[in-house]
DNA sequence: TCTAAAAGTTAGTATATGTTAACTTTCATT
DNA sequence: AATGAAAGTTAACATATACTAACTTTTAGA
């Protein structure tokens, strides 16, 4: 009972689909809505691409829309995309502790594999792995969004505090030029870290962090979410 | 300089045609070429379709044919063919191997998975798998088909002599019928066992095996690699 | 309220992969 | 050499996924 996997599992989406409701999932769950041109923009593929792919999810029930604007996952949907997501954590967790490949290189393999898992291996890779709740980037597993809700991205952090990252958002990881920057920076979860200076007029903080200081974009530091140490 | 993996990768074909070079490359090791018909039976597709997909392999230069009735792999062919039965096969022993799941149970997982591993990743299996020489089911890996050479199908041999099962080929994992009936029997590699009755009239043959009598059909027995003790 | 920017749609096109039905080619065997 | 079976091809069609270009609709801000 503790994994939601329907034992008489509705046909599976392809790939595409899977995609999109993955970060549909994703949208919803941090941005409260679905927004066509946000999900051309992150699929790279051209708006009139996004509106027959919409329409085709529309009649294959996987999302329902009452007025064009208003996007939303069926039960169905909403399914599916959970158990997608949680394919493609799992199986950056088995990179990570299987295959010791460094975190930030587990995302784009991840997202190639994920469509490839049955159900019943995605539940034996639960408990393989130990039920994880977080993935190796610190975002959420479906239905524990919880953990995460005390973190706050580090645009939002005083100067000076004692913090530790704890989240790199998937948001981030679609960026591969970012990650390898957050990984020669060895900024990641666990890692203590201060911000030193925070510079709105140019849209960049610098923080302390394993001994040296390293200057992000608030584009990336808004995707980046610590523990404050009191919160 | 153990794995053959190019460092400029070629670009990747599609999964489609990674399935039909796979089955080619089989077809060529085993009955030495590769006839169209054969392979619609196995993709289970019309032969229209094979037409249509051997025209666009041969436009990328993954197959050669002077005359259509000769289907030749390239180059380049080959070695796409050799990197998915690699990875196909490695997802077998990682199954096997570290999800503990039943040797009969990973074809299919894999069938789908090995579309989707990188090269990176592939070289990084090798490594954490201990170098294999053989899947699970005792089909040689690209480069060690000599391993296999001294076994001999379960049709051609003796009554009462003492064999061991050492290969199930991959021509038998395409029925997932067969597969779950061996191993419901636990015919698999590493087992002793005996021809106990061979009835060429009635194509069937009973073997000794596990203490029990597990009567196989020819289309099944010659598909079935036996190591003679003293050959 | 008007208007520009943002969002979304339609139309025409392309490719990979599949189908069925009808046809042709090749081969093996009398 | 004739013929029937096996193999292969062509034609017409379908679907998922993508594109560009032109168009419409919505929304937000002056």
């Amino acid at each position: 009972m503790s994994h939601p996997i329907e034992i008489d599992e509705i046909a599976r989406p392809t790939h595409t689909i899977e995609d999109y409701l993955m970060t549909m999932h994703v949208m919803e769950r941090d941005f409260g809505e679905i927004v066509a041109a946000r999900l051309a923009e992150m699929m790279e593929v051209a708006p009139a691409t996004v509106t027959m792919t919409l329409r085709r999810m529309e009649r294959d029930e996987w999302i329902s829309g009452q007025s064009r604007r208003e996007i939303h996952l069926t039960k169905t949907g909403r399914e599916a995309a959970h158990s997608v997501i949680r394919r493609h954590m799992l199986i950056e967790w088995l990179l990570v502790k299987v295959f010791k490949m460094p975190i930030f290189e587990t995302h784009d393999e991840a997202h190639h594999i994920e469509h490839a898992i049955s159900p019943k291996l995605e539940e034996r890779m639960h408990e393989i792995l130990d039920d994880p709740k977080l993935c190796p980037h610190g975002n959420p597993f479906p239905g524990h969004e919880t953990l995460t809700k005390d973190w706050v991205p580090l645009t939002e952090v005083p100067i000076g505090v004692e913090i530790t990252i704890r989240r790199i958002h998937e948001f981030a990881e679609d960026n591969q030029d970012l990650l390898d920057f957050l990984g020669k920076n060895k900024v990641e979860p666990g890692k203590k870290a201060q911000v030193k200076e925070n510079l709105p007029f140019n849209e960049t903080l610098a923080i302390n962090i394993n001994g040296k200081s390293v200057t992000l974009g608030f584009a990336a530091a808004k995707y980046i979410f610590v523990d404050l140490p009191t919160s």
